[in-house]
DNA sequence: CGCCATCATGGCAGTCACTGCCAGTTAGGC
DNA sequence: GCCTAACTGGCAGTGACTGCCATGATGGCG
C-alpha cells in the first residue's frame, strides 16, 4: 500500500506541507485574500510545483482525502442489490466516521478545521462541493455494477446519502464553532433517523 | 413589479442576449473553450460589461434564473409548521414544474439545453450546484423564519429535496439527450416516490 | 424645453490563477 | 557507476476578473 521509497516519502510530506500551509493560511486571512504564492512560499516549494501538487487554489486544503475514497472502496464490496441500498451506505457511512473516530486526534482537529473553513467560505464550500460531486459519480459507476440496480434508483440514493452526511458535517462544524463539542458519528446517525421522520 | 423604463428593458435584454450567446457558444466549442470577449461580442457588448452583468463566465448561461427563486417565493407563504414539511415543498416544486409545463415552450427548451450542458460540463455543473447552494441559503432561512422548525432539521431537509430534484433534472436530460422525451414533472414526482421507498 | 443627478457603458491597466515548455537535479533499477 | 524516469524551478503566456475614469444616455423636475 504505502510505498516506502525516498521519492514516495518525499511526495506525501511535501503533500502535506502544502495543505498545512494553506489551511493556515486560509484561516488567518481568508481564502481570497491568500495567493497561490504564499502558499507555496510557506511550503517551502515553488509556485509551479503547487500546481503539480492541486489542480485549483482552493483544493490544496483538502490534500490528503483521497484516502478517504480508498478507506470506502473496500466497504463497498459488502452491499448488495438484494437488499435496500440506503441503509447499507450509511453502514458504511457510518463505519467510516467510527474509523475516523478510532483513529489519530491529529487527523479529527484537522478534519474540524477543515470543516469550519469550509462553513465559512464559499470558495471553500464550492470546491468541497465539487469533491463530493466527483465522490458520487464514483460511487455511483460502483455500485450500478456490483449491485446491478438501475442507475436513476442508484445515483438518487446516493444523492440524498451524500446530502444527508454533508449536512451532519456542517452541523458537527457549527456546534464546534460554538464551543459545544459534539460527536460526530452521533451527529450523522441523528441525521439519518432525522430522514426518516421527514420521509414517512 | 416589471418596471417597463427604457433602461429596465434594455437591461433585460442584453441580459439575454449574453444569456443566449453563451448558451450557443458554450453548447458549439465548450465552455472551457470559449473566452468572455467571444461571449461578449456576439452578445454586442463589451468585455467590461459582460462582468457587470454575470460574475462567473460559467453563470453567464444561467442569467434569468432568478425569476424562478421569484416565483417560489410567494409559494412559500403556504407552507407550516406545523406538518411534516418534505411534502409541503415538494408540493412547491411540483407546482412550480407545472408552471413551466405551462409556460411558453421557448422556455422549456431553452431549460433543456442548459440540463444538457450541465450535465455534460463539469464546469458548469460546478456553477449550478453553486447556484443550488445558494438557494439552499436562502430557502433555509427563509423556512426557519416562517415555519419555527430548529434549523438544522430545516436544513435537512431542504438538502435533501434539493438533491431529489437535481437527480430528477439529470435524468430528464439524460433522457432528452437519448432522444426519449419525457415530462420532467412526471420524473419528479416518480422521484418523491422512489425517495420514499428507499427510506422505508 | 432645458438642467441635473443617476446610471450604463467602454477602455485601460493591473492582479492573479493556471499552463506549457525547457533546463537542471535527483532517486532507483541495472 | 550509469541511465532512465521522475521531480523541480523559472519563465513566458493566456485568460478571468476588478478598479478607475471618462463619456454618453435616461429620466425626473422646474
Amino acid at each position: 500500500m504505502t510505498e516506502t521509497g525516498l521519492r514516495e516519502r518525499r511526495r506525501a510530506q511535501t503533500e502535506r506541507e502544502i495543505a498545512d500551509a494553506a489551511l493556515t493560511l486560509f484561516e488567518e486571512h481568508g481564502v481570497e485574500a491568500t495567493t497561490v504564492g504564499q502558499v507555496a512560499r510557506a511550503a517551502g516549494v515553488s509556485e509551479r510545483t503547487f500546481f503539480r501538487y492541486v489542480a485549483v487554489k482552493e483544493l490544496a486544503v483538502f490534500a490528503g482525502d483521497a484516502e478517504i475514497g480508498e478507506r470506502i472502496a473496500p466497504m463497498l464490496a459488502d452491499v448488495t442489490g438484494d437488499e435496500p441500498l440506503l441503509p447499507q451506505l450509511e453502514q458504511v457511512w457510518a463505519e467510516l466516521l467510527r474509523g475516523l473516530a478510532e483513529g489519530r486526534d491529529e487527523q479529527q482537529r484537522r478534519m474540524l478545521r477543515v470543516r469550519r473553513l469550509v462553513r465559512r467560505e464559499p470558495a471553500l464550500r464550492l470546491a468541497a462541493l465539487r469533491l463530493d460531486e466527483e465522490r458520487v459519480g464514483d460511487l455511483v459507476s460502483s455500485l450500478v455494477e456490483s449491485t446491478g440496480r438501475p442507475e436513476p434508483e442508484v445515483r438518487l440514493v446516493v444523492e440524498v446519502g451524500v446530502a444527508v452526511f454533508r449536512t451532519s458535517l456542517d452541523r458537527w462544524a457549527d456546534a464546534a464553532e460554538r464551543g459545544e463539542h459534539t460527536d460526530l458519528l452521533a451527529t450523522y446517525t441523528e441525521a439519518c433517523v432525522a430522514l426518516r421522520r421527514a420521509t414517512r
